[in-house]
DNA sequence: GATGAATGAGTTTTCATTCAT
DNA sequence: TATGAATGAAAACTCATTCAT
């Protein structure tokens, strides 16, 4: 009942955003009281926390396998960009509220995911600066910068990218996979 | 008052978030009252509206300058990602509240802006295809994925980039002009 | 408007207690909504407060004419207790909401409250101490004691006193200020 | 169990007031669930008649008791005072919730509880008026009122008194026996 | 142009109580 | 005896909006 809570509320957030997604929409998706909410969250924001701490911490986990298996540095970066972008398919709306509502989270709960988001983030960052260092990446690039970059694409594709029509998460994944590759790849050609 | 009255509310908009900024909260940074806000928009949502409408009205007017005067495919983009870029300098505030806020729009608004917004991607989207076709970009591009790829790299820095800070806006657009061509170019080599 | 509100709720927390009496309660008396109340007052804890600083501010703007009228300290004494107990005809009401409910003024606001009846008690023991000193009451006291000893025997009386039935505040003060008086006087002779 | 739960919620009650304190409140100092208060009691109501109940049945008991040991009416008096003064340092905390929580008794219980009150008043009265024809007490007092300021007097100091000060209860004791005798004696003379 | 007062519908949250296990 | 989950009613408070002045 809790975990059906959080999947309708992420739902509406989505649908409505947070602040104009009520205790009571929420609630009545499944058909039960708002004490029964109260029951399972001290309150609202402590649901939205829950949904940013379970999506962050997932992939926090996910990217930490990936860096720890794949060998090269173009491999792990390219199995980093289909991690964001794979999971449009699955947890699609999850990610659109992460993205989106971090500001309703009280200051507390925001440093916290911010710190996490800023590991994420800096995972990346260090891929790219060993790539660098061990020539596969282009010199002059700064892995900082380059890391908003990526994110920017893969993150801003929870905005528009619908799974279920003709494109693919694969055929995605490969598209910006080569267009991000061949962007910062020492050689500049392509495949 | 009317332009005070906008101003205001885009910054409150951006710190809070539309929904959870009142009338009463943007009134008070002026010192005058709601029935005041009421003589000049129709309502909350009318004053989003304003908002929306002139930010792409100027967006899409400089776009479509850099369109007729700008040379080749690729002096071109880089001027759209350097217009969208250079602007978080002046206009980051709307910018953000531009890109976060537009659900809270009522539909019949929200249709007249998304329509603009396509506007701008099919005009990015356009001179990708007739780049491709001038052999200035890569011919296995779809284009209006890259588009979004891009947007996504330009969008996403109003997230994080603060002119203010060591990076200017022009060391920005340079770096992101730099790495999109160099996916995008039909040599691979970096300059 | 704002005073009616003050009176209407005056009489519902004598009768239900302050947290027990909802802001629905109190508008319903008069007839208005809500919002209303919020408009005069920011909280129901504002309400309270607003009450309390009233009734208190009073009381000790007519103890200061008193102690400066008044010429032995046994007539300052005396006009005191009247003063206490003669309120209880026109002012009972918010009388037993002060003495009641100070512990649900938030603490900010309760020290200001304990500041001013601490001063209201002072003035009595400060009266009681010179009254001593000139020999107007007995030696062996001890004024801080003496004091609260009073101040029981006058504020209960809000408690169970009925300035309506057959006994008036005249009589009630003139008991108890012979009480008072032939307990504390130097000579125990009565009257 | 069932002593513990009366024994926090007294304390609770005492610090936040009847009704601000949630069963929720009173469960979580012992560690139980609000299930269990259940079992033990038939509602929040019945919790707090039952502190009224044992309360005041105690105080009745110790004060026939006092009427029926003490020889003269001036002992009987001076025990009665003692016995509720006294109470303060091992009861004070029912004590105060038993003077200030009856009007959150439902009707038919706090009319039980009054009856007892005015029993334990009537004691008094009769103690006075039996004083008075005995020439221990001033002929011109009225007893029903001279005991209500007897019982100001002890009951006030509940909200005042803290035993563990540098006065003890027994000197506290001493002074207001003292204060009232020679006020009500018919003798004035001080001991 | 601007204000002050009011509204009504809605918001988040609390809480005494019940009950199957 | 005790728990965990749920309820329903009510609580305090908010807020976009209106309107007479």
């Amino acid at each position: 009942m809790k975990s059906e809570l959080i999947k309708q509320s992420i739902n509406l957030f989505v649908e409505k955003g947070f602040s104009a997604t009520s205790i009571q929409d929420i609630v009545d998706t499944i058909g039960v009281t708002k004490g029964s909410f109260y029951y399972h969250f001290k309150s609202k924001e402590a649901l939205l926390m829950d949904i940013h701490s379970h999506y962050i911490d997932d992939l926090l986990r996910r990217q930490n396998t990936i860096l720890d298996t794949e060998k090269s540095h173009k491999d792990k970066l390219m199995a980093v960009v289909e991690l964001i972008i794979g999971d449009i398919e699955k947890q699609g709306a999850v990610g659109r509220v992460y993205f989106r509502e971090i500001r309703h989270l009280k200051e507390e709960n925001a440093a916290i995911i911010r710190g996490k988001r800023a590991a994420f983030r800096d995972n990346i960052e260090t891929l790219l600066a060993e790539g660098i260092e061990a020539n596969e990446f282009r010199k002059e690039l700064q892995p900082k910068i380059i890391t908003f970059a990526i994110l920017g694409i893969t993150n801003w594709s929870y905005q528009w990218f619908n799974p279920e029509g003709s494109l693919s998460v694969k055929e995605l994944s490969a598209m910006y996979t080569d267009f991000i590759l061949y962007g910062i790849h020492s050689s500049g050609a392509s495949n």
